[in-house]
DNA sequence: AACCAGGAGACAT
DNA sequence: ATGTCTCATGGT
């Protein structure tokens, strides 16, 4: 089977996504961060903390002194962590010409360059990059390479690198694919959560019969 | 009550 | 290059 048939298949049963859930391309990038092995349910609390205390902005929270930003951040878990690692990003975010710079990036050093950062590693650069500045890179996640195994499409040994590159190349990389790549990967978290967690076998999932371990 | 969640870095091998 | 440990809350 091909991955363009899984996106359809998908996409017919679940639906439009509108990813990544916030507001603004800087709330994408701190939810990028806050989101890192943990339930989004939780990192809505956090951010819902945040915004309560009108700290939802790089410069209020790299002026937030870290124990405190730290409070505001427990229910994400790894608070200690997570408020290190925000307020350094927001830090080097806020250097002069910083942004304006990123946007002129071309996508490939434009991730590099995020990469660059301290606590931001690929998936969560990935997710910068396609969904804070809408450019054609796919995030690959764990329930990616759950879901592919499974299909019979990959082993699940193969690195981060070459999933993404395995994705992009079906795809194309132009800039037409970033609304793709963009419901894809929130098509998958979809999948993962109301099929492949909760019901090992996928009863009634749009994948069923193509995916072994859902044959039941 | 163990197990997992939209990972990443430090460190050892 | 690749494996192991740590970080931590909240829902099932």
């Amino acid at each position: 089977m091909r991955l363009q048939w899984v996106y359809e298949r998908l996409y017919g049963h679940f639906g439009p996504q509108h990813w990544w859930p916030a507001e603004t391309p800087f709330e994408v990038m701190v939810g990028a961060i806050l989101t890192q092995n943990t339930a989004w349910t939780n990192v809505e609390k956090a951010i819902a903390n945040l915004r309560a205390n009108h700290t939802l902005s790089a410069r209020a929270i790299a002026a937030t002194p870290q124990p405190q930003l730290a409070e505001w951040l427990r229910p994400s878990g790894y608070f200690n962590v997570k408020a290190e690692r925000l307020q350094s990003f927001c830090r080097w975010l806020l250097e002069p010409g910083r942004r304006q710079r990123l946007e002129q990036l071309a996508t490939d050093e434009l991730r590099h360059t995020l990469l660059s950062v301290k606590g931001v590693g690929r998936e969560t650069a990935d997710d910068m990059v396609l969904y804070a500045f809408a450019r054609p890179v796919f995030v690959i996640d764990a329930y990616t390479r759950r879901l592919f195994s499974r299909l019979g499409l990959i082993t699940g040994e193969e690195g981060y690198e070459t999933l993404r590159a395995l994705v992009e190349e079906a795809f194309g990389r132009s800039a037409e694919q970033v609304a793709l790549f963009n419901e894809f990967h929130a098509l998958i978290v979809a999948h993962a959560k109301d099929y492949c967690r909760k019901r090992p076998l996928c009863r009634g999932c749009p994948l069923a019969r193509r995916c072994p371990s859902c044959e039941g």
